[in-house]
DNA sequence: CTGTTAGCGCTTTCAG
DNA sequence: CTGAAAGCGCTAACAG
């Protein structure tokens, strides 16, 4: 390994003026540098970034926290994050806590040793509130995305999941659906709160009852969907659903599996929606009417607030930027039911 | 920040036998161990990983570096790399390249400086070569995945690209189509060379004559298969291809929608096959036939002999691992036009 | 079983 | 403009 000494050795200078010149120091003689990063390039000297660390107390590493790299909207996320990250100078830790609370925390104590400069986090929900008091305490600046949690202060990037909601369950309700199901996922996260709120809205608005038999919680990994629709199907007629609002992508197509699997097909048996869109392949086989959120934005958005956090520029107060979910209107709610019934 | 030497004035021992506690070293009195883990746990202390890896040369962190984690396959191949080295204490860095050498080695030299322990590299093509002997300069173990460079030694996991193309061919051959084109990704990856040889060798064997003008080569990223398509349907009828082969699926994508525009639908007007499945969302409405790659093995037995390179465990030799493709036959290349001809 | 010494590679501080 | 000394937090090597 080369260090400054073998580069001072060399060049005959001490080894500050070798540290001097690998950071841009000024007060440095034209000369001296140029002899020195002649060296450095001739031996291929690469600063160890430990020692660095070591007096610096920064590594120029974020830490990524969500919770399935594998879902769409999450895989753009950490894109963007990624895209600004390196324009920084930063580089990206990526973990997935699966929405398991234990293998967060696992890897928040994997974060905090390894000495990351900050977390940009997507929380599995409010269990995380723990791990986030744990980064407080460490005096590790984070960043949310995507949900929020109750009584942490920070900087947060997510969408208006009360807004998508509404205008997604407006959509059904225009394509003249009266009974509306709701499989929502788990009410310990903030966006699955609001997407209900949002749909008691504009039932409540729209004048049709809302009834607990339609609202139905699932969780975002596992798949139990086909218990939901058990119970869905067998209602009376008159109030089995003939429209359904997935609290999320995943749930969609595991509530359409089921669908299928009980005989029913989507959009003509059932009309579907959800939130966020499946790219990359929505661009060429269209099928599910989505609330579509700028995933990328908030990965790099959430970024530069992070890395503004860490760099001490950016404002004082906290930022809260709430984007606007696209409701793209595709097959999946536009069956042939009921279609000019309106 | 709370140090070794901070829990040993309180525990009244020598750092030394703090630092023994935390690294579980045997010969160390049950009181005394008992004793130094209270403090630990009481002040909160977390070792200063700057400060091990400055004598340990060890990060435990490996880096991912691969074209997109945006592509479907990657992002499996992620997700197999990060289940494998959570289980070993390892964590990932994530980098795209983008398909482009320049960002390609940047990233190997933030990598270079960030001290990684190793590389799970799928290089962008046979440029990356001198990446690929910096790292071997730089003495940093790598494992190739999913693309092979002539002329590096090491550890690598591919899928069969000849074998799935000589079977996506023949599925189309056997659906009776004669004129079979093929639309590749850049000759300059061992996937797209395999492919095309697979493509080939298939039409020789079925004594269907393969035409230069039926061959096209285009960049897996950028969107150039609107003139690619212009010239195959400019063909006369009788050379004018019934069936595409796509070098993988975003390349399949851009060429049914440039297919679309000019308003040839597929299956019914034109077969597509090609590599790489779309998941997750391929469960739900399946349309694209293709030869499906074990992503997540990918990522999971490279991240597995990195490590296991890493850590001095490991054979000797290099290994190579050639994972065979799934053939997924579905409606995109289960047209009218051709049914029942064969 | 425990402690002392030295040093990993770099930068801060102070002196010239 | 340049250098010497000290130390970041930890552990290897040796001593007891």
């Amino acid at each position: 390994m080369v260090t400054i000494y073998d580069i001072a050795k060399k060049a005959n200078v001490s080894p500050m003026t070798v540290s001097r010149v690998i950071n841009n120091s000024s007060n440095i003689k034209d000369t001296t540098r140029q002899k020195v990063e002649a060296i450095i390039k001739e031996l291929g000297y690469i600063p160890n970034s430990a020692a660095r660390s070591l007096i610096s107390k920064r590594t120029h590493i974020i830490s990524l926290l969500i919770t399935d790299i594998t879902n769409p909207f999450f895989t753009r996320v950490a894109r963007g994050a990624e895209d600004k990250a390196k324009q920084s100078g930063y580089q990206l830790l990526l973990s997935n806590s699966d929405e398991n609370i234990d293998k967060e925390t696992e890897y928040i104590n994997m974060l905090l040793s390894t000495g990351v400069d900050g977390v940009l986090y997507a929380p599995m929900g409010d269990e995380s509130k723990k791990n986030l008091r744990t980064l407080v305490k460490s005096n590790i600046p984070f960043v949310l995305i995507d949900r929020d949690i109750q009584g942490i202060q920070s900087d947060i990037v997510l969408g208006d999941s009360y807004e998508g909601a509404r205008r997604l369950v407006e959509h059904l309700r225009d394509q003249g659906h009266k009974n509306i199901a709701l499989i929502n996922g788990p009410s310990n996260t903030s966006t699955a709160r609001e997407r209900q709120r949002g749909y008691e809205e504009t039932l409540r608005l729209s004048n049709l009852p809302y009834k607990k038999k339609l609202m139905w919680e699932i969780q975002y990994k596992e798949d139990t969907a086909d218990d939901v629709i058990e119970q869905l199907l067998s209602l009376p007629k008159n109030q089995r659903p003939t429209a359904i609002f997935a609290g999320n992508n995943f749930i969609a197509v595991n509530v359409i599996k089921a669908l299928n699997k009980k005989g029913i097909q989507v959009p003509d048996d059932m009309a579907i929606v959800c939130f966020d869109d499946f790219e990359p392949i929505s661009g060429f086989n269209p099928f599910l009417t989505v609330a579509a959120q700028s995933a990328y934005s908030y990965g790099y958005m959430g970024a530069q607030f992070l890395i503004e956090r860490i760099e001490g520029t950016g404002p004082k107060e906290n930022r809260r930027i709430v984007l606007p979910p696209e409701i793209i209107v595709r097959k999946s709610s536009l069956g042939y039911t009921f279609k000019g019934r309106k």
